[in-house]
DNA sequence: TCGATGATTTACACTGTGTAAAGCAAGCTA
DNA sequence: TAGCTTGCTTTACACAGTGTAAATCATCGA
């Protein structure tokens, strides 16, 4: 960490710079160079240190970009009013695969840099967390509506759920087994259905 | 890449430059560094250069070295031995917790450096794929038992069922959430077997 | 015209990786 | 016993990437 987000210099610059960031974290992955970013971006290299302090507080500013963009309450308001508790897991893991669609590059950076690096862990730890609640909201839900089995608990499944929702998990099945993603959320939302919901 | 494996050195103090390896990975995880290593070693920092060529042959040799002292063939001829579907799911469970238990620091630096480092990354991959066909044959002895529900064909629930026991899943449940193994165990099976076995 | 701000240029310190070469101790072999 | 090989040490250095510091410059508003 270092400076404060957004205490600094123009924020047109600041905001080249972290898309130039992004750019560059899709491809090059961790191994983004502080160099080829200001390079990119048309900066000098120490225009991008007064702005981010330094490469985690960059990382971070990107996560933080990112959240601003994504803009999620809609869409889990929309996993939300689902009618039943089959239709809710589907649109749920639509929503997931859609959700690491968009942030794939990213997430495999932060999920590497998570035991490394402090600050980027605690930023992704963060929104991890947000992700549990999420998940729990949707369980809970389900038991609302008298359709979540009997041999779950609200805590468990939601734990499960969200564990199982990780991105790991998607990765290798829609990046190394190259499912789609209609076949990951088909396969998905059979596998929690018959599991989760009451028969 | 570098030297080939074996070619180099006294192989009693290869093998304690990557016990003291292992221990290192285990509580600094990827930020080891060389010299650190060669001196708990009690070698110089480049008897570990000659040993292993570089870094990632260093981390490349830490893996073979585990799966000699692993030995999953007997656990997994276990799993394969289970008298129905609901016990080989049980006990495929148990497995991968132990498992991942055993590998852990290792699994974190591997997943963290992937996609940064060639080398690394075949190896983690070759070894995911053998965990693949691992629980392929499983599914498929699940199938032979008549016992695959109509729903899933092997494939797909082969794929699942790799993907839903991934280390992320794991970590997040027991790391994080703080689950047991006992839970972990009791909960994936439950999950999977709604899920996979007919009814 | 003054002064603040945002950024540039240049320079340097530091860390960790990787390479190169000379030397040294022990053991085998002629 | 001389000579060679092997395994390692010591020293030295090149290189990349991060991070810091200071002087300078251009622009813009008061």
């Amino acid at each position: 960490m270092s400076t404060d987000a957004g205490a600094y210099g123009d924020p047109e610059t600041r905001t080249r710079i972290l898309a130039v960031t992004w750019e560059l974290v899709a491809d090059r992955g961790s191994s983004l160079k502080l160099s080829e970013v200001a390079e990119r971006a048309g900066v000098s290299r120490q225009a991008v240190y007064l702005h981010f302090g330094d490469r985690s507080g960059l990382l971070l500013a990107l996560v933080h970009h990112m959240d601003e963009s994504l803009d999620l309450g809609e869409s889990l308001a929309h996993v939300q009013a689902a009618p039943n508790g089959a239709e809710l897991l589907e649109r749920a893991m639509r929503l997931n695969t859609d959700f690491w669609n968009a942030i794939q590059p990213v997430a495999q950076v932060l999920e590497a840099a998570q035991h490394d690096d402090e600050a980027l862990g605690a930023a992704w730890r963060d929104r991890m967390e947000l992700r549990q609640m999420a998940f729990g909201m949707m369980i809970q839900r389900v038991a609302d509506l008298r359709q979540l089995a009997a041999e779950w608990t609200v805590e468990d499944a939601s734990a499960l759920l969200y564990a199982v929702a990780h991105f790991d998990t998607w990765r290798e099945l829609t990046g190394q087994l190259d499912w789609t993603d209609d076949h990951y959320v088909e396969a998905m939302t059979r596998l929690l259905r018959r599991s989760l919901l009451a028969a």
